[in-house]
RNA sequence: GGGCCGGUAGAUCAGUGGAAGAUCGCUACCUUGGCAUGGUAGAGGCCUCGGGUUCAAAUCCCGACCGGUCCA
């Protein structure tokens, strides 16, 4: 635990605070009011603004950002724009969950400086991991913003710590009119993300408003100092990081019963009529109602329907009605204030570019966007989901950027809504034949087959439990089924890759020539060190396999030997050559590299191209195309966007089109090594379109409209690209378009490859290539029409046949026995034979042909099978002579071989096992 | 990135190794003054594609393509 000194600032103690230790959890905490024995906070006190709000005035959203970013713009802050709710920057995260995401990993470990410090900012953040809550709590949300200032001090510069920070929260809520005696700060010390540090909760009437942290901690392994058993280290670098709920200030400032009659109470009224939702806050019981719920839910976990029906009795209990007349109150409310929050998560969602989809980021759209259909489609709310999301938009006047995109949204947002509707559908299909096989069964419906609805079909419990019980078939489904759902995910626990660490501690990075000399290919360099895993140089033109390009092949010569590179690789900034041979390199020698030069450019062509055509697909599909991976090679690269529809061939013409004319244009490629920070202010995020780079200056590459941080090697002129031959496109994933095309020669190669196709095929059918779609479509008609043909005739013949064959048979105890072979005849044939065969009574029939391998087909009219025959197994037993096998049904079988020299054995064969069958 | 499911007539789907089916829709004819309906007959299938196993593959195995879905 962290030593409790930490909390015993000089603020508390000439302010009039003392620190106590409430009577109920035992955490420590720091008041004004000598009387004060809880600590503030839930379970130990419960709401007591509802009602009667906090602060002076009513605040809208906007008036409370506005309010405090001036706050601290005041106190020497500098305001810093939000930026997207969808992580670009980071690796480890998809959605920003807090404003210190926004700095991490490289801000906050101290190796890139903030854009302004110190600063403030009102981070949109979105947490899914309360979902069940939100709507029924009172106070959950999936999107808030995370007002902030934070401070990034090291040891030579600090800005401000704890002291600063408490004061300045203590003033903000002096100035916004709240009591004095109200206010408690708990100590609660801080872990998450890999740091730690001590914080403080900031309450008021019994609700968190603020978080101030300060991180100073790092984790690691057997660190002097444990929290929650992990060890963790003193940082060199501290920082302030400051989290104010601004939609909670919002909601103290109002006294509203719910959070969302504070936030967005237009688009609650509007959604509340649209679903004929009788709700007025206005209304007294209501009011109580929903006050009552919230101030419950403030001191209670409401997950599992088993606590939710608990938090329904007690309010039952404390409004004075049933449990059932509160439900149909409140359930209606609930989901429209779900319904208002989801929708508000998808507008940032959609807003900030997230493509919905089956993985990544693009799952936790669809996963949002598919609840709230499903609680529209509970309350029966017909309103096609973009009005509701106009709606957000509207109301939403701070975020004009949404407006923008709102064509692109409303787009997504009806494709979304007519997949979710084919999915359900289909499910309905699904259940109803489930539901047919219990009713049969008279079983109720499993819980593994719910499981295996969900998981596979898409289609939720209540909904198979509404269609079955149509049907009239129970459903067995428990209030765990989504814990259950998330346990049959966990069993096969992807395996950790032990990962090999390459010592290369003590060498300086390596000098890169590629970047100051691309177009070279010799150079010499000394070895710095010969490793297991590769030789180290001082500098190299060799370029290291990166962001989708890889490495470099060459030569190192020393004293008249050489040997092969066949892998560059990079390990903290150290280059390794890694070669195919033993060799004799040693430390301290003097090396000529000579590098692939052919295979350098095409990559280089490859790699420009990329980004040719990734800024082509913004163009013509829309600004919402993101890169989500490329690979390059020699002959061909491929580039992953994010598209919410098959591009179709028309735009992946134009796309192609639009390429070719910016190499056409032979623009310059303009490479410069900029600040991450001032890059991205200057460009925004779209800079990361190939993954995020490390480091405090990144390389940004400009061609034309396109500008993203890239580590590759580029060509100097798009016109040395050559052309650009898109071959192909694939739907790697829901939401993600695969295109793969080629660059310079590979291109012309490409272009020869289809050509020589054409060629083949047209010369084939002896027309010209123009004639090749109507010529084929010809033949293919012709052959439709001529195996029909064939197969009329066929039977025509076989019927002409078994007239005349019927007179030959042999009669075995009053049955005509006929036993033939015939040349030429095929499979399909004989069966259409022996079934005219078996038409007419009394009659047992063989046939076997010589042709296309041995076939056997035997078959017995109905009155034969009555007596003993069997067609089935006679060829079981015949078939074996001719080397093979077979088999069937009494009525009609067939069998083959390999040996049609045995064929006469087989039938004589067959005369005797139906003697014996008729005996 | 991982898991699960699917691809058969215009549509929805049956078909677990032995002659490709059902329902709806379509066409023609009958029923009717006309329509709805009812009746009869018929057309419509590279069973997604490519390999493999087998005497025999829509069916089993491998791969590709297309689609659905859950999770991180």
């Amino acid at each position: 635990m962290l030593p409790e000194d930490e909390y015993q600032l000089d603020y508390f103690k000439e302010n009039g605070f003392i620190r106590k230790r409430c009577i109920t959890c035992g955490d420590h905490f720091w008041t004004r009011d000598r009387e004060r024995s809880t600590c503030g906070d839930a379970p130990c006190d419960s709401y007591t603004f509802i009602g009667s709000p906090v602060f002076k005035g009513n605040f809208s959203i906007g008036e409370m950002r506005e309010r405090y970013l001036r706050f601290f713009e005041r106190r020497g802050h500098q305001r810093v724009d939000r930026y997207p709710v969808v992580a670009r920057w980071r690796d480890d995260i998809y959605l920003t969950i807090a404003s210190i995401a926004d700095f991490q990993p490289f801000v906050t470990s101290g190796l890139v400086p903030p854009p302004a410090n110190p600063l403030t900012i009102s981070q949109p953040c979105i947490r899914l991991g309360d979902l069940d809550a939100v709507g029924r709590s009172g106070r959950h949300l999936t999107t808030f913003e995370m007002m902030a200032h934070h401070a990034f001090n090291t040891v030579d510069d600090e800005i401000y710590w704890k002291e600063e920070t408490v004061e300045s929260c203590d003033s903000l809520l002096h100035e916004l009119g709240a009591d004095p005696l109200a206010i408690t700060y708990k100590e609660a010390p801080w872990a998450g993300g890999g740091n730690a540090g001590p914080c403080l909760e900031v309450l008021i009437g019994g609700l968190e408003l603020a978080t101030l942290v300060f991180m100073n901690l790092r984790q690691k392994r057997d660190g002097p100092i444990t929290i929650k058993g992990e060890g963790y280290e003193m940082m060199e670098n501290y920082i302030v990081d400051t989290g104010y709920g601004l939609e909670r200030f919002v909601w103290a400032s109002n006294g509203t019963p719910t959070i969302y009659d504070a936030i967005f109470p237009d688009v609650v009224s509007d959604l509340m009529s649209l679903a004929g939702v009788e709700h007025s806050i206005e209304d007294f019981e209501h009011a109580s109602i929903f006050a009552a719920s919230a101030r419950h839910t403030g001191i209670m976990d409401i997950s599992g329907e088993t606590k939710l029906l608990d938090l329904r009795k007690r309010v039952a209990e404390e409004i004075g009605v049933t449990v059932e007349k509160l439900q149909s109150i409140v359930e209606p409310v609930e989901a429209v204030y779900a319904i208002a929050d989801h929708t508000r998560c998808l507008t940032f969602m959609l807003g900030d570019g997230i493509i919905p989809s089956n993985v990544k980021a693009g799952y936790l759209a669809r996963l949002v966007l598919r609840r709230t259909m499903r609680l529209m489609y509970e309350i029966g709310l017909k309103t096609p989901l973009q009005d509701i999301v106009e709606m957000q938009v509207k109301d939403l006047k701070d975020y004009p950027e949404f407006r923008e995109r709102f064509e692109t949204i409303s787009e997504i947002l009806t494709l979304e809504e007519e997949k979710y509707r084919e999915t359900l559908s289909r499910g309905r299909h699904l259940i109803t034949k489930i539901a047919h096989h219990y009713k049969e069964k008279g079983e109720a419906i499993p819980p593994t087959e719910l499981l295996h609805l969900y998981d596979t079909h898409g289609i939720p419990p209540e909904i198979t439990r509404d269609v079955a019980s149509e049907a009239g078939v129970r459903v067995n489904l428990s209030d765990t089924f989504y814990s259950y759902v998330a346990e049959s995910h966990t069993k096969n626990e992807p395996e950790e890759t032990p990962q090999t660490t390459i010592s290369v501690t003590g060498l300086p990075p390596s000098e890169k020539l590629y970047y100051e000399k691309p177009t070279e290919s010799v150079f010499e360099a000394t070895v710095q060190r010969v490793l297991d895993e590769g030789i180290v140089l001082d500098k190299t033109l060799f370029y290291p396999e990166g962001g989708g390009q890889p490495a470099d092949h060459g030569t190192l010569t020393t004293d008249n030997r050489t040997v092969n590179v066949v892998d560059v690789q990079t390990v903290d900034d150290v280059i390794l050559h890694i070669t195919d041979t033993e060799h004799t390199i040693k430390e301290g020698n003097r090396v000529t590299g000579r590098i692939d030069l052919t295979r350098r450019r095409a990559h280089a062509r490859h790699h420009t191209a990329t980004h040719l055509v990734n800024e082509a697909a913004k163009k013509v599909l829309g600004r919402h195309i993101w890169q989500t991976g490329a690979q390059k090679s020699t002959e061909r690269a491929r580039l992953d966007i994010t598209h919410y529809r098959r591009i179709t061939t028309d735009e992946l013409r134009q796309i192609e089109l639009l390429a070719n004319q910016e190499v056409m244009a032979n623009k310059p490629i303009e490479t410069t090594w900029m600040d991450r920070t001032l890059a991205e202010q200057q460009y925004g995020f779209t800079l990361y379109q190939g993954g995020v780079p490390t480091g405090r200056k990144i390389r940004v590459v400009k061609t034309d409209d396109d500008v993203e941080a890239c580590a590759g090697t580029h060509v100097q002129h798009t016109g040395e690209i050559g052309e650009i031959k898109i071959l192909r496109n694939e739907r790697i994933q829901d939401g993600i378009e695969r295109i793969e095309f080629a660059a310079g020669e590979a291109a012309v190669k490409a272009t020869q490859e289809r050509e020589e196709l054409l060629q083949k095929a047209s010369s084939i059918l002896h027309v010209t290539p123009e004639h090749l779609p109507k010529t084929t479509q010809r033949f293919f008609n012709e052959w439709k029409q001529l195996t029909k043909e064939v197969e009329r005739l066929q039977k025509e013949l076989a019927e002409a046949r078994v007239t005349a064959d019927l007179r030959e048979s042999t009669q075995i105890n009053n049955v005509n026995v006929i036993t033939k072979e015939i040349e030429t005849a095929e499979i399909n044939e004989l069966i259409k034979m022996a079934s005219e065969f078996a038409k007419h009574p009394k009659t047992v029939a063989i046939l076997a042909t010589p042709h296309k391998g041995t076939k056997i087909v035997a078959s017995a009219s109905n009155d034969t099978i009555k007596r003993g025959i069997n067609a089935g197994k006679i060829i079981q037993q015949i078939s074996p002579i001719i080397g093979g096998g077979g088999g069937g049904k009494p009525e009609i079988a067939q069998g083959g071989g390999k040996h049609p020299e045995k064929i006469d054995t087989a039938l004589q064969e067959s005369k005797n096992i139906i003697k014996k069958m008729l005996t």
